[in-house]
DNA sequence: ATGGGGATCGTCT
DNA sequence: GACGATCCCCATC
């Protein structure tokens, strides 16, 4: 694949989570602060949660907490866990199907400032290195759930230089269906 | 370098 | 009432 052949954003969440989040490595995603500028960078790890999973917040059905992620794609579902973090996820299609990708962690291009002062004390390469940091890097919360990306003050971008070559491993902190090779990584990335 | 446990509260049974 | 799509600190090697 050479550069500008990229599928679109829209094209790339249109599809189911799986396929979408081996996908998403390597696309860039950012959170648009108000004076324009914008925070964050290639995404490096992604996970997929579909609704025939158990280890998915949708394998039980439509609740109120998991309701955006039956309610169409390319929206952001944010949901809290463990008394205390925020966790970001890209909801996929087909539409209503109950699907998501994780954002697991980024490899930081802009607004590395605004990072460093929302974990303050971390070294850079700590910055965005997990779901519930990258959250905190970008300020994502309850607030931002339901947000339909690339129409607001999120930003989803195809990448820049040559598709990441991607590692498939099982998926971090679940207890059921482990034996899917559900967790992305990018191992080497323009 | 690696591993165990505490923090902390919304969500669902 | 139990447990989590986690992170951080501290102990130990």
């Amino acid at each position: 694949m050479s550069p500008g052949s990229y599928d679109t954003p829209m094209e790339v969440w249109n599809q189911d989570a799986v396929t979408a989040a081996r996908q998403l490595i390597g696309y860039r995603f950012y959170v648009k602060l108000g004076d324009g500028s914008l925070v964050g960078g290639v995404i490096t790890e992604t996970e997929a949660y579909t609704a025939d999973d158990a280890a998915s917040h949708t394998f039980h059905g439509e609740t109120a907490r998991n309701s955006v992620m039956f309610s169409g794609a390319g929206k952001l579902y944010v949901y809290f866990t463990y008394g205390m973090h925020w966790c970001a996820n890209i909801v996929t299609g087909p539409d209503r199907s109950g699907q998501a990708v994780l954002l697991r962690a980024l490899r930081p291009d802009s607004g590395i400032t605004y990072m460093r002062a929302n974990r303050k004390g971390r070294p850079d390469a700590e910055l965005v290195d997990g779901p519930a940091k990258l959250c905190q890097a970008l300020r994502i919360t309850g607030d931002d759930n339901g947000a339909e990306i690339n129409e607001g003050r999120f930003v989803l971008r195809t990448p820049l230089g040559r598709p990441p070559t991607v590692k498939a491993t099982t998926r971090i902190g679940i207890r059921h269906d482990q034996q899917r090779l559900w967790r992305f990584i990018a191992i080497s990335c323009d």
